[in-house]
DNA sequence: AAAGCGGTACTTTTT
DNA sequence: GTACCGCTTT
């Protein structure tokens, strides 16, 4: 039963046999971590603890599918279906469903995600009639979201001297206010955001000494996976859980911390010792994952933190090629060149496209790679991205389901009052959200209540809200009658969102009908899948189904079938965490661009871009290979790219500068480089100015004036900003109502109101 | 109330 | 380039 120890090295060994007590792990970029954990997991199993003993948290739904899956394989499927391995978020969010009535929320309370609470901080801005200048609903999010993380609420936030003395200083006082509201909000909603399912695990932990001691009781042994990532209200939680025996494992490396914008405090590693000061370390420093060149070119990278737990990663495998560098002239060419290497190395040794993978700082950055790449016909596959679930058509179906489990649901309610529209626009809307917030009750309850609120809507208006309480209430009735397909397909069909994109041809049309059917297919198999239990063919309703995709968010939306694997990956570098591939290459290695330009202020946000360069190099088994671009499109218009601080930083020992990509010799050279290359496009782009028409040109905005009915004629070429190159066909009305029908060769026929148009007549 | 337009601002990463 | 806002017209 434990000859599987066998596979491991000596540190890997006793980290997995050591099972009492705190125990940290530090394991370097492809060390075999994961094997480390799901290994130790097999072996508590071996010695006859009880799966549903263990809790083993990890970071992402992926991360926790496979390593069930490697545990399945080593000590069976009915064994590794009752640990309770999952998200810091899934695993947290089914307790509180259990313990719901405690904190005064429903069993069935909805989970808002960052777009659901955006769209709540953007309303409750506007209701206090504040500027979303100033209150900037993504910046109001992340302090409130910061706030959670450190276990302030709304009446600490408000009370916190140091606080409210920044936000006065930062003059946006009104911030605290906006975080109360916004919980009066969400709990009005029966809603949790991503931050409440900790922030609220943490008060149920400490409010309610027997959940605490049954969990506790129930948890003997707790394994936490990137422990570096995480922040304080899952360090409090993990500390809770693990205090009785104190038997918790902890997996991490400092060196991949690439979380801190979203609260993660690697201090939560280094501070390990501290609470537990007889705890056991094990350092897992052989990389089992790269060639040597590519690990000590990474160890030179990010030598350059200050920040670090001391490790000296090594490996022994063959020394490889060194890491290429490569410098493009712009983006199309860099991701030319990509492909083009792909597509070479591919045929010269018989690679397959899944041994190649394309990685960068930002998704914007995909575009171009992936034109490169279709135009040499290489299959790829793009991982992130807006989800599925994030998706405008599936949310919207989503919503529907939501709101008919939960009434309450605030952005479900207002997200398809009027969709598809039924003649309840904002006017009506506001009255009720008003209403609402003068009586204490829910939009729902303002929509029931309507005739009796005499809100002064017309007879018409009163009968469609009723129609549509009507038609959700109906639906809720069926809720547990019929199973998560079927009712699924009925709320499709009767919300008329089936009948609104099913009508409409237009090739977007088209993509969301096809989206929905996947949500709906998506439907069927989770009715069809066995239980946790395993059987088959059980009743699911939709209100189980809710609950299991809530906290869904990236590429997992089913792993794509076996005949579509051999692709190229492509990805964002957070989203390659935790992966490996044989060929790797970083894009846009450019200043502003990675390191981003938002970090380049700080070093401790500089250290964290460092690590993600870190990550992004170790992702590579055989070959890695950096490029940048000395010009990017970015934002409509051109910008100048020097290359990053990170290429300089690479011991050049380890590197290879491919023909053009030279090394700078120091800042001065940069600048010299910087403004003759800017000389050289002024040149390029005087010498081209003849047609203007292809160069999108800062002067030529000039050019684009508004029209008068009378200089217009049809048959005319003339040009628009956005739109390109037209033919007049026709030209209606005078004086300020002009009106210009466009041909546009890309964007087909346009109404132009002339008062308002900037054109340019070309010929 | 809805649709369609032009203008503006925004872009890092994700549970 | 895109998403969203707000203005206008129907």
């Amino acid at each position: 039963m434990t000859d599987f120890l066998n596979e491991l090295n000596e540190p890997q060994q006793e980290a997995v046999k050591a099972t009492e007590g705190p125990v940290m792990v530090i394991a370097g970029a492809g060390s075999g971590k994961t094997r480390v954990l799901t290994y130790r997991i097999a072996y508590l199993l071996s010695l006859g603890i009880e799966p549903f003993n263990i809790l083993s948290l990890t970071f992402t739904n992926k991360a926790a599918r496979e390593m069930k899956e490697r545990i399945a394989q080593l000590v069976g499927h009915s064994k590794a279906k009752s640990l309770w391995m999952g998200t810091f978020h899934s695993i947290f969010a089914r307790i509180l469903r259990v313990e719901s009535d405690k904190l005064g929320f429903p069993a069935n309370f909805t989970i808002y995600d960052t777009d659901d609470s955006k769209r709540l901080i953007k309303n409750i801005i506007k209701e206090q009639n504040l500027d979303d200048k100033t209150y900037n609903p993504g910046y109001v999010l992340s302090r409130i979201s910061n706030a959670k993380n450190n276990l302030i609420g709304p009446i600490d936030y408000n009370e916190d001297f140091e606080i409210q003395s920044a936000d006065t200083a930062a003059r946006k006082p009104k911030l605290g206010l906006l975080y109360s509201i916004y919980q009066q909000r969400l709990r009005k909603a029966s809603a949790m955001d991503f931050d409440d399912l900790l922030f609220n695990t943490n008060v149920l932990l400490r409010d309610f000494p027997d959940v605490l001691y049954k969990y506790q009781q129930k948890f003997t042994y707790i394994l936490v996976d990137e422990y570096q990532d995480t922040n304080f209200s899952q360090y409090l939680i993990v500390k809770k859980l693990a205090a009785n025996n104190e038997n918790l494992c902890v997996v991490g490396d400092d060196a991949q911390s690439i979380y801190a914008f979203r609260g993660a405090n690697i201090a939560n590693i280094l501070n390990f010792k501290k609470d537990y000061p007889d705890y056991k370390l094990y350092k897992l420093e052989q990389n089992y994952r790269s060639t040597q060149n590519i690990v000590n070119a990474a160890n030179s990278a990010i030598a350059h933190n200050k920040d670090q737990i001391f490790k000296k990663v090594w490996t022994q495998n063959e020394q490889g090629e060194k890491v290429k560098i490569y410098k493009a002239a712009n983006e199309a060419d860099e991701a030319a060149w990509i492909a083009g290497r792909i597509f070479e190395w591919r045929a010269q040794q018989q690679l397959p496209n899944s041994a190649f993978a394309i990685l960068y700082r930002t998704n914007a950055q995909s575009r171009a790679l992936e034109e490169a790449l279709r135009k040499l016909n290489i299959p790829y596959r793009i991982y992130g991205g807006v989800s599925f679930y994030q998706r405008k058509e599936v949310k919207d179906v989503l919503a529907y389901f939501r709101l008919i489990i939960n009434p309450q649901d605030e952005e479900a309610f207002s997200r398809i009052i009027n969709f598809p529209a039924r003649g309840i626009g904002d006017t009506t809307l506001n009255k009720l959200r008003v209403a609402a917030e003068e009586k204490g009750i829910s939009l729902w309850e303002a929509a029931l209540n309507a005739p009796a609120l005499q809100l002064g809507f017309n007879a018409g208006t009163l009968n469609r809200l009723q129609e549509f309480t009507l038609m959700i209430k109906g639906l809720g009735t069926q809720l547990f009658k019929y199973n998560a397909f079927e009712l699924g397909e009925k709320i499709v069909n009767q919300s008329g969102i089936r009948k609104f994109y099913f009508e409409d041809d237009s090739p977007e049309s088209i993509n969301r009908k096809e989206n929905i059917e996947e949500l709906l297919s998506g439907l069927k198999d989770f009715v069809m899948a066995p239980n946790e239990e395993g059987e088959e063919n059980t009743f699911r309703t939709l209100d189980e189904f809710m609950q299991d995709i809530a906290l869904l968010t990236d590429a997992d939306t089913k792993t794509s079938g076996p005949e579509d694997t051999n692709k190229v990956s492509l990805m964002t570098i957070h989203a390659a965490k935790g992966l490996e591939f044989p060929y790797v290459f970083i894009g846009g290695v450019e200043e502003n661009l990675f390191p981003s330009q938002l970090s380049i202020g700080s070093r401790a946000e500089l250290e964290e871009e460092r690590r993600l360069f870190y990550v992004a190099l170790t992702r590579a088994m055989r070959q890695a290979t950096i490029t940048w671009a000395e010009t990017r499109f970015r934002y409509g218009n051109f910008n100048f790219c020097e290359p990053s601080r990170f290429i300089d930083e690479l011991k050049p020992e380890f590197i290879d500068y491919l023909p053009g990509a030279k090394p700078k010799k120091s800042q001065q050279a940069k600048q010299e480089s910087f403004s003759e290359s800017f000389k050289n496009f002024r040149k390029v782009s005087e010498a081209t100015s003849q047609p203007a028409q292809s160069a999108p040109d800062a002067a030529a905005d000039g050019d684009f004036v508004i029209l008068t009915g009378a200089q217009l004629m049809p048959d005319m070429k003339v040009q628009h900003q956005r739109f390109g190159t037209g033919t007049v066909a026709k030209v209606e009305g005078g004086g300020p109502d002009a009106k210009a029908t466009v041909i546009f060769a890309n964007f087909g026929k346009k109404q132009l109101l002339l008062k308002f148009a900037r054109l340019k007549i070309v010929s």
